[in-house]
DNA sequence: ACCTTGACATTGG
DNA sequence: GCCAATGCCAAGG
């Protein structure tokens, strides 16, 4: 049994993440089985290839908010698309109590043997 | 092989 | 709340 690629284990991570639903950094890393290494997930956000379906914008810091810069042509598009899943940013910021990702993690397993 | 770069998290003041 | 310091480590140069 051999180990996929750090990152390829990330955006399996992040692919599960439902409808509706947000999760951070931090919970990424966690659930790929990378605790500590929230960084990574950003970084490997940044590489994900072009045309590769992802939901890269509904992971945000720890506290909620959008990473990228206040204004920022990233962050406004990120809310556009988080705005389509109802999700609603105010000040930036996400209502982490609402929205969090609470990922079983039985049915979580379960997904990723696919 | 070394150095730098991150869409981060946590803690302590 | 804010800020600075610290830990984290795969990838790319």
């Amino acid at each position: 049994m051999y180990e996929l690629p750090t990152y390829t284990k990330i955006w399996r991570i992040v692919q599960l993440i439902p409808f509706g639903k947000v999760a951070s950094y931090g919970q990424i890393s966690d659930l790929a089985g990378l605790p500590g290494r929230a960084r990574l997930v950003g970084k490997s956000l940044s590489c994900v290839p072009e045309g590769m379906s992802l939901p890269w914008y509904k992971v945000l810091r720890s506290n909620g908010q959008i990473a990228f810069p206040v204004g920022s042509a990233q962050s406004q598009k990120q809310i556009g698309l988080l705005e389509q899943e109802d999700i609603f940013v105010f000040n930036n910021r996400i209502n982490l109590k609402i929205f969090l990702w609470h990922p079983d993690l039985h049915e979580l397993l379960w997904k990723l043997e696919y």
